[in-house]
DNA sequence: CTCCTTTTGTTAGAAAAACAACATATTTAA
DNA sequence: TTAAATATGTTGTTTTTCTAACAAAAGGAG
């Protein structure tokens, strides 16, 4: 492996001197590889040894049922790891594929030879699994916010609940969201031209105003607004 | 605290000398505290800083909106944990309430004494650090598995997925599952009249057989049956 | 055993979502 | 710039779920 730049920034090497990455990456087995927008990265059923980060572009993980239904579990952009509690819990197949959202390139990491001590690497060890530990808290905490989601019964509530929960990331009643309408849909498990109704009822009633990814929240009172 | 013999098979405890456990438990701040059923352990809102551990009974993590409709996040047994994700991320105020499923006993630990060394436990921390990322990944899975569910479109698909979840655990077509009717549509985000009469269909059309908590699955190809 | 409570099953009517088909708008590429 | 491709919005129809109300069954306490 030739460029290491991107590297420092990763939340898996947090903490490590710059100098020192890139024995450490040759150390883990690290490898890079480029991926095509809609190209398969990891197939549903994989058994998966590996924990992907993005180094460049996003992945999505896709759940397409036998009737081609599609459900975005998530999406991954640069900085961010796929497969990391499949490879690190190492007890299951991937339930999901993975798949490049666009051009992409992905650092593949052997998950044994971050918590395997060997004798190179040893003085990295506790803190790569301490980083990993932060990592995968974090994850774990943006799957519970899916699921209070898309939890909700209906399609204008799993909106309104994602809604406000970007309203708050952003900290702005106005916001721009990293999907378009389709991979949005997705994202809530429900219908895009149902949801895309639904939005316009919402805009109707004055309680939004979105033009392509970016909305404007513009009520609170969610719970008096008629249907 | 007097009585350590539930700890040993602790999963954040693996690993560690039985003999060791009283003064790490002691290094850890770590507490019991007892619930009766139904009382509430952690509230939405709540900053966490204490990871939960079930010792004895059983949690539920539920998420109550306002209009009193009611969604099961998860449900956590004996040697469960719960909150280890947010105290662990340190960035989030739990999004849901943590109620007793039965009466139960919980030992909260301090999340912040587990990675910081002490004198006394510094041995012991490397461990329980490859112990919670372990945990934080298994939870992980289970979180991604129960979005694999509700992520599907109707309460029959729902239903067929998570049954099917349970059969493969179970390695039987016949297994029990630890959830009430009422739960069970709690857990999966439906209606339980709607899951109830859904089930009816199923055993009308032969797919299924099922008493109580106790299912059987009865054919495979779920994608071929007419409704 | 019997009464009472809780759980589960059933149904009809109301509400919502999915589906399908098309209109409009936006972006991309020639 | 124009044409083509893609994304978004709209609407009627069909299907499914929710709601509410009640019936039936199971479990527990006395």
């Amino acid at each position: 492996m030739k460029n290491f730049s991107l590297m420092p920034q990763l939340p898996l090497f947090a903490g490590i001197e710059e100098k020192d990455i890139a024995s450490l990456v040759k150390c883990l087995g690290a490898y890079r590889k480029s991926y095509a927008k809609g190209q398969l990265i990891l197939c549903a059923g994989d058994w998966v040894q590996e924990i992907g980060i993005v180094l460049r572009g996003a992945i999505q993980q896709v759940n397409d049922d036998a009737f081609g239904n599609r459900s975005i579990i998530g999406r991954v952009g640069p900085g961010g790891m796929f497969g990391e509690g499949f490879s690190c819990a190492g007890e299951e197949r991937l339930p999901f594929s993975v798949e490049a959202a666009g051009d992409c390139e992905i650092l593949f990491v052997n998950y044994r030879r971050m918590t395997t001590t060997c004798p190179s690497a040893c003085v990295f060890h506790n803190r790569l699994v301490e980083n990993m530990m932060l990592i995968l808290a974090r994850t774990n905490v943006q799957l519970t916010e899916k699921i209070r989601h898309i939890s909700k019964r209906s399609t204008r509530d799993k909106l309104l609940s994602y809604l406000a929960g970007e309203a708050q990331k952003a900290g702005s009643n106005e916001f721009t969201i990293p999907f378009s309408r389709q991979e949005l849909a997705d994202y809530l498990c429900v219908e895009r031209s149902a949801m895309s109704a639904e939005i316009s009822r919402l805009r109707q009633a004055g309680i939004l105003d979105t033009r392509r990814s970016h909305f404007k929240l513009l009520a609170e009172h969610h719970e008096l607004d008629v249907h």
